[in-house]
DNA sequence: ATGAAAGCGCTAACAT
DNA sequence: ATGTTAGCGCTTTCAT
């Protein structure tokens, strides 16, 4: 089947291509009998424009794109890509573009991948989570001239960054373990690379335990479940097991979780335990998690809307930082 | 910055900018000095080849869509999404497609979403998770003439599924149950539409439970953690409690698992749970879940295959029913 | 083995 | 208010 074009359109209604062009693009000067002729004709042809030559006309792309990191199914499974995802999905939607999706690691050949896809015209923009993306590959990117906007990552401009009051919510939930007891806090984190949330919540976390006056170490882990089980175990191997464990994210807390119950330590009597993200799945967690919520969906949706900004050649003002709130349940 | 075009290439090199894209295309009768110089001139410039160009030309779609159903988060952030979108996204990439995502539900709107992208030549096919895909809306999508690959579901031909040996999987999880003793099962699956692997569970459940003279029941679950935990507590509230539990996926083995904890019933002494997929975060439960290992992963790279076989107008064969395996641990 | 001409479906610029 | 001309960057067809 044949679809029909801007000319079948037009000789069925009986003007030029052009007229039906203007009538779609919602140009003045149309008159209103023959704009109803037009859109007649269109409905009777049932005509689609063809984006693929309208792209090429202007020039424009209309595909934009998610890069994340992980290969591994535990990364890769993780609910805030999903969370992210289905947001972006929705924002770019809105505004007439499609969103692709790009896997990325620390090898060269996936950032190389991106880059083709930009020379070749097939995204005009990404969205990428920060997390796990290292300076250098940052700095290689920006000298594409490709639009990007970061997801939790905080460079000073002319970076776009959308990020959360990281620092406000590690203080809060700092403050509460010092109110339930707990002198003796372990925060489980990456050791992050420059311009990493990972750091400066690593910052904001012995800040706030020296302003309360308590005992505070750093375990580096790579953000999975399994990172979260082995800071347990070993801190627990090693005779210096905290009073409070800080999962960095709500998947290292599950595996912090996991390795109490194993070790046959109570969670919150003997090791008290909290998350950061707030992803469903910790309400159902033994014991219910407490955790930070962190509003991925907005943030993504900001993201998205701040992309779409500059690809059209804007310069939108950098987001604040988006309010994070602490959720207090049971393990913590 | 305006990129190089074939124009230009050709300019540089001293030969038509036909010439250049027959080097590009690997024709044949191409003098091995003509094509070094253009390969040189290529570089030289940094020549990249426009897609939207090249596929208004060829009057082909380079980028194929991937729909799934989900609006709600907890829904969205199942990692079965995820992992089956890493998949469909490298094999779609290996083969120079782009994939797009789609968010589908049961409302008019989104299937009109799609009809447009595929309609407006945005995307040229789509694999759909077919579980919560409704009979109705696969006739509309048929109708289309979309190429369209189903994961998870059982149509006849013409329609092309991908699915794994659900029934298999079934029957063997039953024989573990009653092996241990198990004498009163209970499965927690959606009611399920027509081509549902939800159905064809279901009746290998009570097939195999029969086989083996013990009682099944089927209670109805959306997939979600809260479907899983309302199943264990309407049971127990009803005083009518099964010895055993099977989640129809792992998250609703999950919300089992916690309401489990919460009525202080212990797992798996007074109720064995098993789920069905073997997620990673099913091993930091506690206690860890016995499942069945569905290969999604490989399941979503055959999809993508057999969809760009259609696209490229094969006829691609039905691949048989993957293999699933049990995954004894300790909560059944 | 290479070049010239035509046109995919659309919009921008100009003419009427 | 509408039509005509030109061309986005590429590939296909046909000449040379």
């Amino acid at each position: 089947m044949t679809r029909a074009t801007l000319k079948d359109v037009a000789a069925h209604a009986g003007v030029s291509h052009q007229t039906v062009s203007n009538v779609l693009n919602g140009h003045p000067s149309i008159r209103p009998a023959t704009r109803e002729r037009v859109l007649s004709s269109i409905s009777a042809l049932d005509y689609h424009p063809n984006q693929a030559a309208k792209a090429l006309r202007e020039a424009r792309v209309t595909t934009l794109c998610f890069a994340s990191f992980g290969h591994d199914p535990d990364t890769l499974s993780d609910p805030y890509r999903n969370l992210i995802q289905a947001a972006l999905t929705a924002e770019a939607n809105a505004h007439g573009y499609s969103l692709a999706t790009a896997f990325l690691d620390h090898g060269a050949a996936s950032l190389e991948d991106l880059r083709q896809r930009y020379l070749q015209r097939v995204i005009g923009g990404a969205v990428i989570i920060g997390t796990q993306l290292r300076a250098a590959q940052w700095e290689r990117i920006t000298s594409w001239g490709l639009n990007v906007v970061l997801l939790d990552h905080l460079l000073p401009a002319p970076a776009h960054t959308v990020s959360a009051d990281y620092r406000g919510g590690m203080a809060a939930l700092v403050a509460h373990h010092v109110s339930r007891g707990r002198r003796d806090l372990a925060l489980v984190l990456p050791t992050g690379d420059y311009g990493s949330t990972a750091m400066m919540r690593r910052d904001a976390f012995f800040e706030a335990a020296q302003a309360c006056g308590v005992r505070a170490r750093h375990v580096d882990g790579d953000w999975t479940y399994a990172a979260g089980e082995r800071a347990v175990r070993e801190l627990h191997a090693a005779g210096d097991l905290p009073d409070a464990l800080l999962g960095g994210n709500d998947r290292m807390a599950t595996g912090a979780l996991s390795a109490a119950h194993r070790l046959g330590l109570s969670v919150p009597g003997d090791l008290a335990v909290s998350g950061f993200d707030d992803f469903d799945f910790v309400q159902y967690l033994h014991p219910t998690l407490t955790t930070v919520r962190v509003p991925h969906a907005e943030m993504a949706r900001e993201a998205m809307r701040h992309l779409i900004a500059l690809t059209g050649g804007e310069a939108p003002q950098a987001p604040a930082p988006y309010p994070v709130s602490l959720i207090v349940r049971d393990s913590a």
